[in-house]
DNA sequence: TTTGACCTTGACGCAACGGCAACGTTTCTA
DNA sequence: TAGAAACGTTGCCGTTGCGTCAAGGTCAAA
């Protein structure tokens, strides 16, 4: 047999099968005066039996080792092993499909699937102040809804409710102002500490506790100083005094 | 923002961020004065955006398309195909662990795994006799068991049943010798046409028409060739004759 | 000052082949 | 009998999504 006949009846192809010589998964056989590789119907068993196990999905170092170990316990703890994988791969499926579900339910009505619909809710609510400031706080929850994992999603959002509330978005549009009227204020200028403690008094206490009780290495962890990286000096300064004034709180 | 902070917030390696400014899924950030990438807080937004979409399983170059097309109709394609291909994945999976599962329950009776283990069962029966051409049959058969996709592997097995009945073995050891014996013998030999003879009555017909059926480009096809070419030249004609025989008899 | 922890670009490695180049051999066909 | 088609040979690059050096430059703390 030539190389081209062998991989017809094996069904694969030449590549294949020269691959395989290649990585020492099926030995070379005789060659003909003209150079050509001349297989015998043993190599066509042998290399049934490496597509057998390729196909059942083991890898081809696997294989080999497999094949040295003369086909004893080692295949046997290998295949119980690809079976347990594959039983994770289909639940890694299984949830991958689950959240497409959602998505395509809700791309239905709504076109905005870079961050979750209720979220979506969250951020036009709080949008409709044209504040600089308020463009920053958007950005963050988007990125928080994007980066957490489903489960803490749910309760960045049960934080975010109480402030879309009518009279909540008031005081917070008020408070927005009063932080983009210090773009460009000094540090020490009398109206920061008094808006650092405004600020305090509006946020509701499951938020502080999220807020200062998140470790500065979990993912969404550096978020004191990604934001004052984004502000300004006198902007800054609220921040670090709203931490202090809220971490006294706990 | 440097890079390591960005990464860091998001959940990813600088490694993959960089990668992603190389592959253009991410612009690249301005610059500080020693060469640092400098990110803001939206940089983390649109990475996060990525990440969401390829945790879903979207290829990069999906994704970028998914973003070029801001978020449209396009992505909703996607995803549908996306849920499409995922429900494929699971089959196979399903379709492996079943496949694994038999291979596992009969490793516990036997390790000889590399053929299916009733053929195994046929193959012992067989290989009772020492003949070298029927190690040939045996290999023959091996393979047709690893090439054939599982429903044509039951109906080699029910081909082979019968020849396995003490009375046919027996039979089927002799007329193995009596090809053993024509190894160095002459094509023109008397015996060639009378063993020829005596092989085509020996075999069922449904075995006749399986092999007579077979089409040459499928798996398995050129069975006639590959067998012809491992043995002596009377023994070929053995071959020849016997399939000439077994045409007619269709 | 010297670690050590960052950052930079560039390049190789990975799994399992597919595909091409550039060339020789065999076989079919006109 | 010539030429084309269909095989064979080796070898090298491309794929995916980064991981992992290598060989530096930068910056903060001890």
């Amino acid at each position: 047999m030539r190389i081209g006949e062998l991989a017809a009846l094996v069904g694969v192809s030449t590549r294949t099968v020269r691959h395989y010589h290649h990585v020492g998964l099926l030995p070379e056989p005789v060659r003909l005066t003209n150079g050509y590789r001349d297989y015998r119907l043993r190599d066509a068993v042998a290399l049934a039996r490496v597509r057998r196990l390729a196909e059942l999905g083991l890898s081809l170092d696997e294989i080999r080792d497999a094949l040295a170990d003369d086909l004893g316990r080692e295949l046997r703890e290998m295949l119980e092993e690809l079976d347990a994988d594959l039983a994770r791969q289909q639940e890694a499926i299984g949830a991958r499909r689950a959240r497409l579900a959602v998505l395509l339910a809700e791309a239905d009505l709504q076109a905005e699937s870079a961050v979750s619909p209720e979220m979506a809710a969250v951020l036009r609510d709080l949008s409709s102040g044209g504040s600089r400031f308020a463009a920053v706080d958007r950005e963050w929850l988007a990125l928080m809804d994007t980066v957490a994992d489903p489960a803490d999603r749910g309760r960045v959002l049960d934080l975010m409710l109480p402030l879309t509330e009518p009279q909540a978005l008031a005081r917070g549009h008020a408070l927005y102002e009063r932080l983009d009227e210090l773009d460009d204020a000094d540090p020490a200028d009398p109206r920061v500490p008094a808006l650092a403690a405004d600020l305090a008094a509006h946020m509701p206490d499951a938020m502080v506790t999220a807020m200062i009780g998140t470790p500065a290495d979990a993912p969404g962890g550096g978020w004191l100083e990604a934001m004052t990286a984004e502000v300004s000096p006198a902007q800054a300064e609220v921040f670090r005094l709203l931490v202090l004034t809220l971490k006294d709180r706990t």
